[in-house]
DNA sequence: TTGCTGCGATAAGCATTCCTTATCAGATTG
DNA sequence: CAATCTGATAAGGAATGCTTATCGCAGCAA
């Protein structure tokens, strides 16, 4: 059973007609007879009562008809539904992301990725940089979210384009660094206890803070290695326990007893990364949300801004995109590669 | 696109080997290749990654699978549910029926019926004999329950066969005929009104009750119209307004304040038929309803029983639904045709 | 009745397409 | 590096779907 036979009974049904079905087919009236006859066979039932001048369904017949219906539509909408997917409008988006870095844009970039494609059912991964990789060339995740840096592993199956660069804050208890004294220099912190995440994760981090404390103000940075989350770090250097350097993004949503300061004459750029493979296979989802992703970004109103933006979108679809913002400028990145 | 097309692809997606699919699709690999790579081109996308030693499925791939199995599914579907409609578990079945006379085994046969095929729709429509006839011709109705008797219009187009015969009984007032007085002949109330119904459904009733009055008892009877239910009726008849000349069956529920008497001496017969039409088309739906019935029919236990229940049925069968009861003995009618 | 018309079924020839065998290019494995 | 796997490709043959032509049947009109 084939899906012409379907079509042609559903014709003949519809019309009641052998022949005018086959005018609506566009075929010619023993072929309508033929493949209606043939279906027959095959489900060795009975489909219609022809008594050689009228034709009418069989109760059988007016069974199989919503069968035979609902099959054609079921195919129709299959058809349907994977255009949609190669528009991105449906289908698996998993992202690789690593932990508190992203929370200044990635939430935003989920919510109106979310309203946008609702159909897309958007998975977002922790894990740090090496396992995206990983990740990225064994399918479980098709975007990763990184800021390896200059240690990014290139490879030919992977392209990396730079999301954002932010410079160094520090972050420490109010009453450590009052307003009035202007801003600080990282040296004014070297007697401090810089705070770390435990864990596997953080590693990088750790490496990261000490090469800008070695290289911008001489000193070996004195690690304190307590918590596992975010919040619980913040609170300590509330407390006075410590002070924590990270990019400034990581500052963007202010906490109580905690002032963050731009740091004087500080080189260190931080960079953040996005890596996809180099797959043949076009995957409209993940251009999308690199879209969304990207203006998520620009929102943030990085003051030393560098945002890629070159994303493969057309000026067209960008300027739909932001209908009504000020479009604010920008450089193009990519030296790594484009997407 | 085929539903070739759809099963190819699924045992492509299913074994992620083009030949392994082909084995399993007992066709060579080249075949395979040709219609997903058509279903392919016909699509315009992509539903495969191939990099020459593995296959996997593109996310738009991922999306189709779901309806292109969904599709398959649904024509599966399709034609069980077709089987099933044409061994009588599914479908529409329309009865025509006449009103009051069926109470006594129509209900119980629609109840057990809907119990043991609970996908046939049924509908009964209330209609007198003639209308049954043209209702059998235009396909309004696939049954006709009448009774019109001797006077039944035979056509080449049509069957009719009997259902039951029965004796009639009349209906008095408890105390217009007091049990101590034995069994009553017709013609003790000559004297007495013959309730009827109002409207076009009772003339038939109305003249074979005169017919019996005069053949049997050789009075005319006096006929009072009221009312248009049976219920009414019989509060008429407790409330001494007159008699009611019926068949046995009507009275095999009581009614306070009537008693009901089978007449001494009386010939007449009441018959009931079956009729449907002799289109080419088996109705299984109609013949698995006529074993039912006929079934509800011998419960009933008629004294002067003449039950056709050649109904086609094998022996086996009949057995099968008879489980556990004792069997009533049964003369094998059919005088008139058979279903 | 007779001829006419419209219907679906059937037959035969042609066109398409689907499947086969044979082969190729690429990648992995021993 | 040969062996062996993969899927893609080419060409020929088999199957089948479609066409034209015709038939038998039923209703309709003259």
């Amino acid at each position: 059973m084939e899906l012409r036979h379907l079509r042609y009974f559903v014709a003949v049904a519809e019309a009641l007609s052998f022949r005018k079905a086959a005018g609506r087919l566009s075929v010619s009236e023993p072929a309508v007879s033929q493949q209606v006859a043939d279906l027959e066979g095959e489900l060795g039932l009975k489909l219609f009562n022809r008594d050689s001048r009228r034709v009418e369904l069989t109760e059988v017949g007016r069974v199989f008809l919503r069968g035979a219906r609902r099959t054609l539509a079921s195919a129709k909408e299959a058809v349907a539904q994977a255009e949609e997917a190669a528009a991105g409008e449906r289908g698996r988006l998993s992202i690789g992301s690593i932990g508190p870095l992203v929370h200044a844009f990635l939430p935003d970039a989920l919510a109106r990725f979310r309203e946008r494609f609702p159909l897309v059912e958007v998975t977002v991964l922790n894990m740090d940089d090496r396992t995206q990789v990983e990740a990225l060339a064994n399918g479980t995740i098709m975007l990763g979210i990184g800021w390896a840096g200059p240690s990014l592993p290139e490879s030919e199956s992977l392209t990396a384009t730079p999301l954002l660069h932010c410079s160094f804050s520090i972050a420490c208890a109010e009453h450590r660094w009052p307003a009035k004294r202007g801003r600080p220099k990282l040296s004014d912190f070297r007697e401090d206890n810089f705070l770390a995440l435990s864990g596997e994760m953080s590693r990088d981090y750790r490496r990261l803070v000490r090469t800008v404390c070695q290289r911008d103000a001489g000193f070996e940075p004195n690690f304190l290695t307590l918590g596992n989350s975010l919040e619980s770090l913040l609170s300590m250097v509330a407390a006075g326990r410590g002070v924590l350097l990270a990019p400034e993004i990581l500052f963007r949503h202010p906490t109580v007893g905690v002032s963050s300061h731009v740091l004087d004459g500080l080189k260190g750029e931080f960079e953040m990364f996005l890596m996809r493979t180099n797959s043949s296979e076009p995957r409209a989802t993940v251009d999308n949300f690199v879209k969304i992703l990207a203006d998520s970004v620009l929102r943030l109103q990085i003051p030393t801004q560098m945002i890629s933006t070159d994303f493969g979108q057309s000026t067209d679809e960008r300027r739909a995109r932001r209908r009504g913002r000020k479009e604010p400028s920008m450089r193009h990145g990519g030296t790594r590669g484009r997407l």
